[in-house]
DNA sequence: CACTTGACCTGTCCGC
DNA sequence: TGCGGACAGGTCAAGT
């Protein structure tokens, strides 16, 4: 479900109700979603309270003040959706719901909600200086819209990847945190960019606009409350509207913005991939 | 090392 | 209406 516009819309709402609320329990149907030794869940979890909820690359980290992190991935179709006893009545959606499978409840009885109908998804509870030592944080590129993401850093990286198609390159987490399959073929459209091109023929103005349109596609995606196709939701139930201004995913056969002909869909990176054979070369 | 493919799960949608 | 197959926003392990 969720690339970095959906991640940040949640970490954000979550991030406006969740800080000074204290764990009262917490229930798990599907123990691999929620792999955590129940001695540490009742000593470091339970009783503690949220201090802030933050993101990194498509990573929510629930900051507790106990000195430990609930570490999360969405994967492809997780929701973290926060109900207040006062929301209960106004919420899309009966929560628990059909594909709930980790519940957090609140001593001020509000739940938090981790739906997920692949199970795909995960959350690990562990000491907050360890949650940078996971591999996968560890090895994570820059955030896109930030000043480390850059024209220099991006070519350099393309470097090693000459014989790859660009998009494989940039859903790549080492290259660049948070972009994932829509975004991947938004930038591309906006760049002019097919997305089989290998990495290594793009010209250097190709790579600097592709590196502005990454950072001004999730920017924009994020003033719209992000994407949502079927399963996303932000933290309180709601779909994001990026998708009605898409420029090619999920568009096959319709007009394209710039000219009309029509939008195909292909594979690349064994994912499906949407582009303008007109305006991508 | 660079790159590709399949696996993880389950639901939905499309074509016959 | 029913059925099989393809596909779905992410990542990792294992393969070439």
């Amino acid at each position: 479900m969720p690339e970095l516009p959906e991640v940040q819309t949640i970490a954000a709402g979550l991030n406006k109700y969740l800080p000074n609320l204290q764990f009262a329990a917490v229930s798990c149907d599907t123990p691999k979603l929620f792999p955590n030794d129940p001695d540490l869940v009742n000593m470091h979890l339970l009783g503690s309270q949220v201090r802030q909820v933050s993101r990194r690359g498509k990573a929510i980290i629930i900051d507790l003040n106990t000195g430990y992190s609930l570490v999360i991935h969405l994967k492809m179709t997780g929701q973290l959706i926060f109900v207040s006893p006062e929301m209960r009545d106004k919420i899309p959606e009966q929560m628990p719901g059909r594909f709930t499978h980790i519940i957090f409840a609140f001593t001020d009885g509000s739940h938090l909600y981790f739906n997920d109908q692949r199970k795909f998804g995960w959350i690990k509870l562990m000491p907050a200086e360890e949650v940078w030592e996971l591999k996968f944080l560890k090895e994570m590129g820059p955030e896109p819209l930030m000043e480390a993401f850059n024209e220099k850093y991006f070519a350099e990286k393309l470097k090693r990847r000459q014989m790859a198609p660009i998009k494989a390159v940039i859903l790549e987490q080492k290259v660049v945190a948070g972009v994932g399959n829509i975004y991947a073929d938004e930038s591309l459209f906006l760049s002019g960019i097919l997305p089989s091109r290998s990495a290594g023929s793009l010209k250097p103005k190709e790579v600097k606009a592709l590196c502005a349109n990454i950072k001004k596609v999730l920017a924009y995606s994020i003033e719209l409350g992000g994407s949502s196709r079927k399963d996303y939701v932000n933290a309180i139930g709601q779909k994001g509207d990026y998708l009605d201004e898409a420029y090619v995913y999920g568009r096959t056969g319709q007009p394209c913005r710039h000219c009309d002909s029509p939008i195909e869909k292909t594979k690349v990176a064994g994912r499906g991939t949407h582009f303008c054979r007109h305006c991508q070369k």
